[in-house]
DNA sequence: CGTTCACTTGATCGGTGTCAAGCCGGGTGG
DNA sequence: CCACCCGGCTTGACACCGATCAAGTGAACG
């Protein structure tokens, strides 16, 4: 019976890559999948190491990054629920995986995941419309890596938290409603993420408290009351005389 | 007969996405594609405006980039021949484009083309690789932006430069040998592509220079003599006790 | 209740940005 | 052919942001 098999109460399946696939195509791919699970702080795989296994993240979250020869690290990509995990028509893997929480994993042996997807032209599609997501993602990045200061980088990464969590239709809203943000990253993370060092996002958290921009309850949460100030830091005007 | 079409000598078909195609099935997509061609200096295209064209670089060299509201810019990505050019399946272009050189693209209906994706999943896949590399490019960029000194950006950039021109197969070579890079921007263009200033690119060009590790014969050229140093100037050890 | 790890805060230093001259080379017109 | 001009480049002086080094604080957990 199609009831029996594994993905037919799974969450995932509303959004995921898979949402596109019958029942009958996904369980015939679900036959080769194997559920993960993984410590916070474990290494799912190392850079360079080689490449086995696709995924789809049922739970938790990852961090990919990439470190030069004396340590120093930049993160580069994070997955979370729904996104997939694992470079495809690659030997080896060029980032390093990391979980910064639990992570449950929906795993596939690589090559058996690229055959499968040679016969199923429109999980491609949505293979392509997911890097191309990510490829945009990443260049915003770039962005502020490039070019922006340590406030501007900081508000832009609660901006970004916030618009992953806040699910879509927030569009316009209140002034003055204040969004409640999870935050499972450390301050370091964070620096990391940004191209910067821990004490400097510190300071800045310590800004934004100060500023009655943000409030921190507790660790790991926060809490954004003044969203369009927040908006207005991410990106300053540092054309004409400043101002301070 | 198939040998007016115009596919039928350009270079690109070696290489470009193009390539899997058959002549027959080249012809049909040739047949709503037109070449045009934009003056160095010339911008193609406007971050946020409609993307109505999809293509293929016959020649030349296009900058992407991104700006914030008060004029600082990023350069997120580079297009030169057999490059591909627009994007896919969004309304509005996330980037602005603009000639370094003067450019020759090969200009297809975005609709168009998108439609014709469909029904050849091997040019789906051929983008999708390209998709997945160009994701992968700048995620070293980020890296570069996000963790790496003056002369360490320069120094890889320049790195970069070479391996885009010196043609594969150049892995192992005389530790002496010295190759001669093109270089088509403008300090400014190398700065807004590496987060830094134009004087600061400039300066750490001259130390290069004065290190022999560089020569500048003109304008647009640079020659590398030492290959070795300058890759290790790309990702200098700042762990231990630093070497000056 | 004590230990530990993440975070905060302070003081100092150095790398880059900024501002400001000068230089060089290529193109134009006399 | 030379003089001039202009844009891109180089070089210098200085200021400032953020890294670094160093305590100190707070909260979670055994």
């Amino acid at each position: 019976m199609l009831s029996k098999f594994p993905c037919f109460h799974c969450q995932v399946r509303k959004a995921g890559i898979c949402r596109t696939l019958s029942d009958e195509h996904l369980s015939q791919l679900a036959s080769t999948m194997v559920q993960r699970h993984f410590a916070a702080g474990s290494e799912i795989i190392h850079q360079e190491e080689a490449s086995r296994v696709f995924a789809i993240v049922l739970s938790g979250t990852i961090k990919l990054s990439r470190v030069l020869h004396d340590g120093r690290q930049q993160i580069v990509g994070m997955a979370s629920t729904q996104d997939t995990f694992g470079e495809l028509f690659s030997k080896v893997s060029h980032d390093s995986a990391e979980c910064v929480t639990d992570v449950t994993l929906c795993c596939f042996p690589r090559k058996r995941f690229e055959a499968f997807l040679n016969s199923h032209p429109e999980l491609q599609h949505q293979l392509l419309l997911r890097a191309m997501d990510e490829l945009d993602q990443a260049r915003q990045w770039m962005l502020a890596l490039g070019q922006k200061g340590a406030e501007e980088k900081v508000a832009t990464f609660l901006l970004w938290l916030w618009e992953k969590q806040s699910h879509p239709a927030k569009t316009q809203s209140d002034p003055d409603e204040i969004f409640l943000v999870e935050c499972p990253f450390t301050r370091g993370e964070i620096a990391e993420f940004l191209g910067m060092t821990l004490e400097t996002v510190s300071r800045q958290f310590s800004k934004l408290r100060m500023a009655d921009v943000i409030r921190l309850p507790r660790t790991k949460q926060i809490e954004i009351t003044d969203l369009h100030a927040l908006r207005q830091l991410a990106e300053q005007d540092r054309s004409s005389t400043s101002s301070r």
